[in-house]
DNA sequence: TCACGTTCATGACAGTTGTCATGGGTGACT
DNA sequence: AGTCACCCATGACAACTGTCATGAACGTGA
């Protein structure tokens, strides 16, 4: 509905066109083929492949399609992650509605387009600590997993998920693996 | 942005125009009592008041506005808690855009709209199984909360908070208060 | 008045979790 | 070959958490 909505909005504009629409991730790359499209407009929470995955695979099928992210959450690592995977613009949903034909301009236009505060904070937060196994086990304690599940889902001993889980609060500053994960999510180390 | 977009795809029914639009649930009546709209559409996740919660005095101050919930999140307590604010209709956002334009004819038809899963998820859980101060002690246990922090902003000694955690454990059926936080959330018991 | 549910508290116990020391295996870089 | 980081594991200890029994105070309704 968002989707459709938004696109109603941009029908408005006089010099742009929606050449198409798709509401899963892994369908993207193969719309954009099809269609060809100067820009595309990507959500990151998505049915299939998330966005910013679906933003790299789209930057290497058809380098020529400027990138737009488009999502609820102004979480830094979304952004750092979305420059990463070949954005050219990121903004928030709760901007004003004229900026996104704005933004869409001008990154059509060769610019970047990204929140001065949002940037301020993703480079301040810096890169992920976690090694790739302590991202996995604390990925893995989604809310309210205990170590043994943990354990057996990754086929680890309790005590190793015991010391990765520690590793993670230790280099998130959290005082729970609870914490831990609410302060991993925010900052997109997950 | 959503908003203004939602807008602009009402604004292309020929039935339909959109007298007013505010950011904020607390600006909600005010503008209601204002426009004097024939149905008022709500998201629920708002700074100020949540929809719930202006839908209630919407529908204090204005019994004439009929109203509608339009939320990302379609949780069978917010369902629940919706009917019991009084309103007519409860979609949410990733129904078919053109659902939106129906639902808001067929309640101005003096019709209730709701989706047959959700209805049958709300009645399913049936009512919160929490006293009050388990519901308390349990939203203070936010992600990674200690028991001793949650004792000190409650005034309660650490026993009791223990107490009622364990209480609300049994009842959500989980096995964590991490767990037992999530479900709740989930069941709109928070 | 009495039974009942709710709120708050204490204390004790078992189980889980977080921390630390330690060690072996692997691949990358110098 | 040596160093380093990462992966995996074990064991022990302290701290935290969840459970249970118990009891007092309070308001409500039969």
């Amino acid at each position: 509905m968002i989707r459709e909505a938004l696109a109603a909005l941009l029908s408005f504009e006089d010099d742009m066109e929606v050449v198409a629409q798709v509401g899963r991730g892994d369908e993207v790359a193969r719309a954009a083929l099809e269609a060809k499209p100067d820009v595309a407009l990507l959500d990151i929470e998505m049915p299939g492949m998330d966005g910013l995955t679906a933003a790299a695979e789209l930057r290497r099928l058809s380098p020529g399609t400027r990138i737009v992210i488009l999502t609820t959450f102004g979480r830094p690592g979304y952004l750092r992650r979305a420059m990463e995977s070949g954005a050219s613009g990121f903004i928030v949903k709760d901007s004003p509605a004229d900026k996104l034909a704005q933004t869409i301009r001008k990154v059509l236009d060769g610019q970047r387009v990204i929140d001065p505060d949002l940037a301020a904070a993703a480079l301040a937060e810096g890169t992920s600590p976690l090694t790739p196994r302590e991202r996995d086990v604390l990925a893995a304690a989604t809310e309210g997993a205990t170590i043994a599940e943990i354990a057996g889902k990754l086929y680890l001993s309790e005590g190793t998920v015991r010391n990765y889980l520690s590793a993670c609060i230790q280099k998130t500053g959290a005082r729970n693996r609870a914490e831990a994960l609410r302060i991993a999510r925010e900052r997109g180390w997950l």
